[in-house]
DNA sequence: CGAATTTGACCAGCGC
DNA sequence: GCGCTGGTCAAATTCG
């Protein structure tokens, strides 16, 4: 019905590629926000990082992602996922270049 | 076959 | 004290 063709048991929601694998561990309509909202977590050892996506049913093109847990302790340099690695470590900024690389540069919206 | 993903149900904390 | 919500886990199913 939805998916002719391909397989895809995804939502039907497109998420950014961040540069790192996440593993979809949950998903729930949270009525406070009248949105949707998916938790994933990082898919590497010894890596807790989580991340969770928020999107209007109507609207699955405005994702909002969050990154929580710090930052990835993994070998990113040894992997072939690197967010923007351009040169200068990275710790708050990796946060915000990952969410305005999702949402555009308009992120937080206040 | 293995791996990945999805859904439902359960639990805990908080507010009034 | 009770109800409600959010968050996580487990199991089942499917694809390449």
């Amino acid at each position: 019905m939805e998916q002719p063709g391909g397989g895809s048991r995804s939502s039907g929601i497109e998420l950014p590629e961040d540069g790192f694998e996440w593993k979809k561990y949950g998903q729930k309509f949270i009525k406070n926000i009248s949105k949707l909202r998916a938790y994933y977590k990082c898919a590497r050892a010894g890596c807790s990082v989580k991340k969770k996506v928020e999107w209007a049913e109507s609207e699955p093109n405005n994702l909002r992602i969050t990154y929580e847990g710090g930052q990835h302790i993994h070998n990113t340099t040894s992997q072939e996922a690197g967010p923007s690695r351009s040169g200068g470590s990275s710790s708050d900024a990796n946060r915000y270049n990952l969410i305005i690389q999702a949402f555009g540069d308009h992120y937080p919206p206040s």
